[in-house]
DNA sequence: TTGTATGCGTTATCAT
DNA sequence: ATGATAACGCATACAA
């Protein structure tokens, strides 16, 4: 048998006060006395008393949840900054709701609910574009919104220049005299329109511009996200009549499938073959894996904070906010003692943005 | 300016009925004819109006929402798990909360808000050793319990047999001649109680044992979770005076750390040293990593599928299911043309427990 | 089949 | 400083 739910009336009741009086005392509000204050939170101990945050959610027309929009969270980028996210909630006294969107509809089903404002008081997104009707109706609806890894007009965000970077790994590629330059990025076959490939890319045809030379369109494989697509189009690459003899990856988990599909074809790295990925997980560090480092976590973290700063009233100073990009040059770019697997010294040249 | 909500009060008002045939529809009582049901739509559809979870959750005296209790989402292992919670959930009507714990004391904040039936009517936990008190709160406050890799009295429950799993490895270990064997595991530094890793090493052991062998204490290494403290462990067994000629590792992360420190220490793989992992993560098979493969995202879906049929009242036919476990004998244990990273053969000894 | 009225557990507005 | 009471939006027992 279920016992009965103790309610505010019943430690009111305990502690010979009014409802009001413990409500006060559950929300800390000063006007009430030390004597009183203590008689309420001896009552709540003894009986063991749980706000309802339904109750207390319907009472304040608002819910103190915070929702996370996340896409396809199988990919470690993504997991790494619901990992800040959450770690900031956690200490904040909301409570975090998730919701994981992988396809057009899925998100604006998820979407049109979260413009409740008895769904949650605010929503973090997290790599979704976001359409400028989405975000009038949420500043409709008074739920406050942080974004990271996706712009959004008067919108605080949290992004990195993924052109920039993908520019910094083509000038890296293009330093150490590589001409024939490859790339392997991701399809968006969802429609949700994720654009960090497609920037990464542009930034490497920026690096190539720079030097006079311009963007190989025969050396440009797109394919689902993850690692053993990225090596069956690699294989593709590298079985042209003249491969490139680099290989940019838009993520690490893409690059290691280059890696692999370089030694399944013989092709020693970064002798005959350089490759550099995106991210820095820290599966990059272990293969001593060349790539642009974002800071992924720190994002998350970012992000959180500055939704909880909107919800304290205050406002975010900087709208826009823009991490930094970090090149690391490793093994797979940079011939040392030992080669990629190797432990050999590792040089990381850092550039900062 | 903030739009006023709709209530159920004005889409009755605007169909001409009363509120609670308004109800009736919303949840689709049979109750209610057709007519005045089409026009409670047409004017639920013309205010745009979306019931309130808070409400019908307070009045219900409990929310649909479904809890998630998870440790460390940064393993791949977990989001593989929670993917799958994710995808049975997400069609189901239920929201999804998603709880974070990392130590001890979290753990026990967020059990005890969600022994509130007010807070969800279920909860899935993931991975982590629950109390039979713990249990039996549950049970006494009315709250729908699933468990994911982690058993528990009388409560749903799917896990694999890690202690078989482990067996499995060492079996096929000792198959192949190797005779110094050693493991790399998890330290449960967190409190939290997690025993996968010490079975799996229970299994290696049961395994030796059953060949008149027993466990050398001294190619044991346990350490917090991840492919860099792996390799340093690996580093450390390889820089013994008689070094193991084969290494289990307690997860595929970390089997990744091993293949790094083989490497990194001139070791040819599987000549000089044997590696097997635990998962089948998606990079094992790129590096051709020999491994037990579990089934991660179908134990998410199971777990949440069976919490499911308990909140539609019927009872979960088979409360402790056992997933399967398969050998994935790939180049890292078997030696084949083209080594650990290449395409060679790749014999799937797939042995069914 | 449909409408009325009450309760769910809080918060907030009044009084006192 | 404190207590009584009206919302909050919905579900449901009861009445019609």
């Amino acid at each position: 048998m279920e016992r009965q739910r103790v309610s505010i009336f019943d430690v009111a009741r305990a502690a010979g006060v009014g409802v009001a009086t413990v409500s006060r005392v559950l929300n800390s509000s000063p006007r009430v006395s030390p004597t009183t204050r203590a008689r309420v939170e001896a009552a709540i101990e003894e009986l063991g008393y749980h706000p309802s945050r339904l109750a207390s959610g319907l009472s304040k027309g608002r819910q103190d949840m915070i929702a996370v929009l996340v896409p396809f969270i199988t990919r470690p980028s993504v997991v790494s900054r619901l990992e800040g996210v959450i770690e900031v909630l956690d200490k904040s006294g909301y409570g975090t709701t998730l919701y994981s969107v992988a396809s057009l509809s899925q998100r604006d089903r998820h979407l049109e609910y979260l413009m409740d404002r008895h769904a949650s008081v605010g929503v973090i997104v997290i790599s979704i574009p976001l359409s400028r009707e989405h975000i009038a109706s949420f500043r409709a609806n008074g739920v406050q919104l942080s974004l990271i890894d996706t712009a959004g007009e008067d919108v605080p965000h949290v992004v990195v220049d993924d052109r920039v970077g993908g520019a910094l790994a083509g000038m890296h590629l293009i330093g150490l005299g590589h001409r024939r330059i490859g790339f392997i990025g991701d399809e968006d076959l969802s429609g949700l329109g994720f654009a960090s490939s497609y920037k990464r890319l542009t930034g490497l045809e920026d690096a190539l511009v720079s030097f006079g030379r311009s963007l190989d369109r025969e050396l440009i494989r797109l394919g689902p996200h993850g690692a053993t697509t990225a090596k069956e189009m690699a294989d593709d690459l590298l079985r042209l009549g003249n491969p490139p003899t680099a290989i940019f990856a838009a993520s690490d988990t893409q690059a290691l499938g280059v890696l692999r599909s370089a030694q399944a074809n013989g092709l020693k790295v970064p002798d005959d073959l350089a490759v550099i990925g995106f991210d820095n997980l820290e599966v990059a560090s272990i293969f001593n894996l060349s790539t642009i480092a974002q800071p992924l976590f720190e994002s998350g973290v970012e992000g959180a904070q500055r939704l909880l700063c909107q919800l304290e009233g205050r406002e975010v100073e900087q709208v826009k906010k823009v991490l930094r990009l970090e090149l690391h040059a490793r093994a797979t770019t940079i011939r040392s003692a030992v080669g990629p697997m190797g432990t050999g010294l590792q040089r990381q040249l850092s550039a900062y943005v």
